[in-house]
RNA sequence: GUCCCCAUCGUCUAGUGGCCUAGGACAUCGGCCUCUCACGCCGAAAACGGGGGUUCGACUCCCCCUGGGGAUACCA
């Protein structure tokens, strides 16, 4: 068997989707499992949808998601000289011929064609014909010489033994009467130049995998594994694209979404290991094979990701958090954090973090920690600070500047005892300490607040509550 | 139109002829925990599209229908 290598190879119009990371996941996956290649192959042919912005947007999606490729990427447009080589070749040996029709013919053939029901478009009128019928002045286009009976048979890695009748394949184009490669000619030339041993993508191509064995077949060239994976369906079951709901990956990172928990989801969108949900970078490696990958079309779910992001923040470690969510935090404060600011900070994403579905809520969630006195308070907490609320904090505070060991055991014992000898809930006591030390109704454990707070901040707050009617 | 592919809870899926009284996860609905909100835990509801075969026995194999999707460019 063939070294393993396999490709990514996205056409460089916009940022990269949802769906194109999904292809370049389980492209990396196969190649990492198997000790193999992941290459890049940038489909910049058409010139007119080419920027090199795109470009730079597609590497900073697979580098957010992790997916590092081998080797320098491809050009396919730098490239063209190569594929025109194989075409002369072609025309060489009599494996493709020059085709003069001109645009009306051919829209003329296909409406002919189309109400015979049949699906050969292009009836080969140039294919037996001699060249010195060219008419003057036409540039020829380039055609395949397809065979014309018998089949075309696929052994698909992932849907299995797929076949056509020759009879419904018409002789492809393969260089345009300009002069430039067609797509079906470029990605062959370049699977087998690159040595590609897996072509693993979207089911879209599956038809186009017919037209490409009959080319692998008029070169002599040995056929790659194919493995055409279902496609990714919106909430309204139709496929996904950038015209059709298919975000950018960084929008799901600038919506506060962890690359592992992106990952983890695009994973089991089509894939699955018996009933494992959650699976590590490693396990994927470790396990992923094309023969557990799906036949169905899958349809893209925020509520699970969702759910997974929570889980990936709540596992994640402090250090890493801290990273994500300081940038975040700094925006929203409109100035720097100062030290002992970002000390509490970082003691609290432990607590925060349990609390959080992405990296923006638990940012906002994070604020109160770093922010400087006095702290805005919102409506919910405003209403637990009430006459009577002020009145409990009053209490609280009291019994709070009391105490020596600033922990969060002390503190509780504290409070609850207060809360015991006037014969009151806790809640009755907590809820308007929780809207004076964090200005919302909503927040971790108040202990752990009031401890990781200090005792001072802890103080000054509930003294700006009592005195803020 | 023609060709190709697909088909298990709302969604992602497990299931490869008897282990299925169809399992898990998300979402939903109850409950527990509780200083709020989450987390966590317990529980409920929820699916093999239809019809024919094959077989002692079909979710599993075959055929048809239906439904869905994709492809039908001198785009990629």
């Amino acid at each position: 068997m063939n070294p393993v290598v396999t490709r990514f190879a996205p056409s460089p119009t916009g940022y990269l989707h949802i769906g194109g990371a999904r292809t370049a996941l389980f492209n990396w996956l196969f190649a990492r499992h198997h000790g193999g290649k992941f290459l890049l192959r940038i489909e910049d042919t058409d010139r007119k949808r080419y920027s090199p912005e795109a470009v730079e947007a597609i590497y900073g999606g697979l580098k957010w998601l992790g997916l590092d490729w081998d080797e320098e990427p491809v050009s396919q447009f730098a490239g063209r000289a190569r594929h025109q080589e194989v075409a002369e070749n072609l025309l060489a040996s009599g494996g493709a011929y020059r085709c003069y029709c001109s645009p009306e013919e051919l829209t003329e053939m296909r409406e002919r064609a189309r109400e015979a029901g049949s699906a050969r478009l292009y009836d080969g009128r140039w294919r037996d014909r001699d060249p010195v019928d060219a008419p003057a002045g036409v540039d020829p286009v380039i055609r395949l010489k397809a065979p014309q009976t018998g089949e075309t048979v696929i052994e698909d890695a992932i849907q299995g033994t797929v076949r056509v009748g020759n009879d419904q394949l018409d002789d492809m184009i393969l260089v345009r009467a300009d002069g430039t490669p067609t797509y079906m000619l470029a990605v062959v030339v370049d699977d087998h130049d690159m040595a590609i041993s897996h072509v693993i993508r979207g089911d879209d191509h599956l038809t186009n995998a017919f037209r490409q064995a009959q080319i692998y077949g008029a070169l002599s060239w040995e056929l790659p594994v194919f493995a055409h994976m279902p496609l990714l369906h919106g909430s309204d079951g139709k496929k996904l694209s950038k015209r059709h709901g298919a975000l950018g990956v960084e929008t799901y990172r600038d919506d506060g979404f962890l690359s592992d928990a992106m990952n983890n989801y695009l994973l089991r969108l089509g894939w699955s290991h018996g009933s494992d949900e959650i699976i590590s970078r490693d396990e994927a490696i470790e396990w992923f094979d094309l023969d557990a990958v799906g036949r169905g079309a899958a349809q893209f779910d925020m509520d699970k990701l969702t759910s997974l992001n929570g889980h990936y923040i709540r596992h994640a470690g402090d250090a890493e958090l801290l990273e994500l969510v300081r940038p975040i935090l700094e925006k929203l404060l409109g100035h720097g954090i100062e030290i002992d600011a970002l000390a509490r900070l970082k003691s609290g994403l432990s607590g925060l973090k349990e609390r959080a579905k992405n990296i923006n809520e638990l940012s906002e969630n994070a604020l109160f920690y770093v922010h400087k006195r006095p702290l805005p308070v919102d409506d919910k907490a405003r209403k637990l600070l009430d006459e009577q609320g002020r009145r409990m904090v009053d209490i609280a505070r009291d019994e709070l500047a009391g105490i020596s060991n600033w922990s969060h055991d002390e503190l509780e014992n504290s409070i609850r005892d207060a809360a015991a000898a006037r014969d009151e809930n806790l809640g009755k006591l907590a809820q308007p300490l929780r809207a004076a030390l964090t200005g919302s109704n909503v927040s971790p454990g108040i202990f752990e607040v009031m401890e990781i707070l200090g005792r001072e901040e802890t103080l000054g707050r509930l003294e700006d509550a009592v005195s803020t009617p």
